[in-house]
DNA sequence: AATGAATGAGACTTCATTCAT
DNA sequence: AATGAATGAAGTCTCATTCAT
């Protein structure tokens, strides 16, 4: 009797603004998207908006905290683990789940560097990467074998969007972006491993 | 008696708004800089750049047509030779200075992708990037394969302003990003050759 | 096990926005102070203060009416006392009182002029001022002894503010503006009854 | 022909749009005044304004420096003259005078005084009139006496609004105001001198 | 070759106020 | 006695663009 949408959803504004903002955020940029257009969107009024949220800046802040979590599990996982070959595997491996698991926000933020860098979520996200970064990188390590790992990590970022507007299975498409960052990181280990103690 | 910038300058303006135009479209994006903020920098009106373009848009046209040309050159090259690995390995080698020899329109291109995508250079990058990509890939060729050229473009993109912020010699940083790119197409090329023709 | 902030301020927050709002209305202004601000200061959301009052301006109206009492009493005291040099001279004192009792808010009545006039206080205030000034004017004296008299009520309320910001005792202050005030209206009934009947 | 109001007005914007201001600042106060309604005034859009002033204050200052150089003037003759009781008499008449041709500006600034506060004109409007106090004051005079000079200043201003709306002759009220400002600082000289040296 | 003046659209943001709970 | 959620109106400001001169 009172299913209407108006009641449903009291109470979930918050995270709809979110959603909305975020899917509009990655089809057009941030400063294409107005307020206007999340809240003719949404049904509400601006000024809605502004009551969960302070400003444009902080819709985008909720998003990133929200959904970059995973991310930041990941590095906080890392921090723990030996500097194994398995474990930089294990770390691309779930950084390219967790990217598959937020790919807007991930879009997003590859696709508007200009904007996020002024924004607050520009140092975060730097941050994050930084420390995925040092995460795979031997720090005495060569540095053809450190470009390698940066390049793995950019080759999931690309992959995921670039390859998007190919034709063919997406699932096979994210194995074969796997499958080359693997290898990145692997030779940069055997690199480094190598030179210390040659392989057999 | 008249070598007064004023004077010198007659005739150069146009170009002196594609260079500071692309100065502050690298710096701080597409949407955030103004036509307000290049006249100013150029000591002009607003309305001196309607005379030299149409549009905010066409300014950003003009530049790329002048600087995408090395790019756009080395593509009709490729589409000439041989699909050996060493037109790739040069392929390469050459797409990395082009990347350098026009690193502020590149900068540009990466970071504002949103923006770019909507713009009539959205496209003519896109084709341009196609281009590259084809003559990389063997059409036949494993799908990781196929990655690993367009990851060795990504990689030749990311590494120019990723490494940026890094230490070290700027020349040691491109020799092994380009080296890492250079590896992934041998590899690509290995790959499908090794599956036709096993190596020696 | 109650003596919290929350359970002894139950049944005075009626008091408590008025102090609030009184202290930022002084000084920030009646329009550059919103609702938002004197609801976060006392810790209580906006739509708790309309429970209190129907509109910001009531706000207003509850302090004025609150703290202008002490002068309308004075009025009402003026009125029926003989126009005498001492009756005079005890306004002045009187007055000077009431003002150093209800300083922030005759602050914000001198420095929101403007904003008041609009208000509903407006209308209040400029009433009880009229009735003060023909407390202290004869009406046929002489035009340069009226100006005297409003000019001693002016002498009052600047002296409070422009004083405040001077090195020195506010004590002594006070009584030096006193003074001269006194002095102003006892020159300007010398003045009117000099002229009906010379002074001995 | 082409007396026409548009062809007439081109190139008295920037002053037409100060009256305009002015007149709405006096009237209404400055932020009840709506830079769209001094637009619609003017028969011009808002955007018209921000090609004259960057911002609605820049508006005021712009009022403001214009309008109160009579004020700046007096306050430098004022440095250069003796500190006797006549060039304090002849400070008294010129600012009387510089008031009444700048009259709605002063009313403004009185009128708005806690916008005013933090604004730029706030400061330079309050180290004029300090510059004034001090060309009035020996500073080794009785307090009394120095509370005497700044309620001359107060009178003349007070004077200006208060006064007019009564009944009876502007003229002959700026007259009697002039003369109780006069008076003040006559005794304040009186008294200082008096102490120093007294009068015959 | 360039300026001065202006426009129309629209951006983000803030405010006082309302009302069901 | 007070909150949570929202609204409608309005505010200041910026932008790309135009056009007569």
């Amino acid at each position: 009797m009172d299913g209407t949408k108006q009641q449903r959803r009291r109470g979930d504004t918050r995270q709809r603004i979110q959603d909305v903002a975020l899917g509009l955020f990655a089809e057009q940029g941030y400063e294409k998207t107005s307020l206007r257009e999340i809240a003719e969107r949404l049904d509400v009024t601006k000024a809605a908006l502004y009551y969960h949220f302070k400003t444009k800046e902080e819709i985008l802040v909720g998003i990133f905290e929200d959904l970059s979590r995973p991310m930041e599990d990941l590095i906080a996982w890392a921090r723990e683990q030996p500097h194994t070959l398995e474990t930089k595997q294990e770390i691309i491996r779930r950084y390219s789940e967790a990217l598959a698991g937020a790919a807007p926000l991930f879009r997003f933020m590859q696709e508007n560097q200009a904007t996020v860098r002024d924004l607050r979520i520009g140092e975060m996200f730097k941050t994050r990467m930084l420390g995925l970064r040092d995460s795979l990188i031997d720090p005495e390590a060569d540095l053809v074998d450190q470009v390698r790992c940066v390049s793995a990590l950019f080759t999931l970022h690309a992959g995921m969007f670039v390859l998007s507007d190919l034709e063919g299975d997406p699932e096979e498409q994210r194995a074969a972006v796997l499958e080359v960052a693997t290898d990145l990181v692997t030779q940069a280990h055997r690199g480094s491993a190598g030179r210390a103690a040659p392989a057999p």
